[in-house]
DNA sequence: GTCCAGGATTCAG
DNA sequence: CTGAATCATGGA
């Protein structure tokens, strides 16, 4: 029996607006994997501790939570970039010169990267590889589900790193993690003993960032690439997964590119805010709108020549 | 039944 | 070093 008591509706003022088309491509586009939609359109989520809900509303959303917790709306603001921060970002990458890149902002103008937790963030993308944002969803409420805390009725937060440590088998066969549930326990082994792992972690340069991430288990290129761009909030980090490697090949005529060389070139194309352009050319790929080679193709760029590899202490 | 999924790891060459 | 095979699971 239901047994949340929501505050009334507040409003929520966004400097870029999201309409309710937007808003979908933003809460359920492969950046978070916690937010399902009502037969209203409105959409609950559990972030951290705190369960909302969010609708499309004229100059930003609607939103409410928990009785006695109006602190969310602190946490949705920076959340949502309610200050219009990452529109300045947006009109600083290459949109005038990139008429692909032009035409992915035009179609879903307003999008931006959310600023996630660090800790949910990593547990989403460890369920990432090889399956689909809706089989990640399903793993994600499972682990929450089954070792998450109760926030209130059925919906419970993530699970700490110190309790996944302890999962049993059972408990991680029931998530249908598959060959991911021993990513989810190797790392929470790993990061139950550095509590303070975020905060350590922030303070790097984002290359560092990677590089760290990627010494956990079950963390790579491109997971390593998500968690600094969705939950450290790197805009500069530029994932390069099976869509974008389309999204590239067809429109920026690089065929045969491997990961890691699109990657550069990410970077190299879009600068400082490259995460963001990524999220742009991953919601036009999977929106079916790269499918077709643009005619006026980009200035080539050549191959970096190999350089051998850093190694660090 | 076959194929693929916001890949990472391990193994062969 | 590079490229291929393998991983567990569910949906099309």
């Amino acid at each position: 029996m239901p047994s949340v008591v929501w505050t009334a509706w507040r409003h929520l003022p966004l400097v870029q607006e999201l309409p309710e088309k937007l808003l979908q491509e933003q809460l359920d586009g492969g950046q978070s994997f916690r937010w399902q939609r009502l037969a209203d359109g409105t959409w609950r989520g559990v972030l951290g501790a705190c369960l909302v809900e969010v609708r499309a509303a004229q100059g930003g959303l609607d939103w409410r939570g928990r009785q006695g917790q109006l602190v969310a709306e602190r946490m949705l603001h920076n959340y949502f970039d309610a200050t219009g921060g990452q529109a300045v970002a947006v009109d600083q990458l290459p949109w005038r010169s990139d008429p692909v890149l032009a035409a992915a902002i035009k179609n879903f103008s307003g999008l931006r990267i959310l600023r996630h937790d660090p800790h949910e963030t990593l547990i989403g993308f460890l369920c990432s590889s090889n399956k689909r944002i809706l089989q990640i969803k399903v793993m994600v409420a499972a682990l929450a589900r089954t070792m998450g805390e109760v926030v209130v009725d059925d919906y419970h937060a993530l699970p700490s790193w110190s309790r996944l440590a302890r999962a049993t088998d059972a408990e991680l066969k029931a998530c249908a993690l598959g060959y991911r549930a021993a990513f989810i326990r190797g790392t929470a082994q790993r990061l139950e003993a550095r509590p303070h792992w975020v905060e350590e972690m922030q303070k790097l340069s984002t290359p560092d960032l990677l590089i760290e991430l990627q010494t956990l288990p079950g963390v790579g290129p491109k997971v390593a690439a998500c968690v600094a761009l969705f939950g450290f909030g790197r805009l500069e980090s530029f994932p390069v997964d099976t869509w974008v490697v389309q999204a590239l090949a067809s429109a920026y005529q690089l065929k045969g590119w491997k990961p890691e060389q699109l990657a550069e070139f990410g970077r190299m194309h879009f600068g400082e805010a490259a995460g963001l352009a990524q999220q742009y050319l991953f919601a036009a790929a999977r929106a079916g709108l790269l499918s077709v080679p643009a005619e006026v193709k980009p200035r080539p760029l050549k191959r970096k020549s190999k350089q051998s590899p850093k190694r660090r202490g």
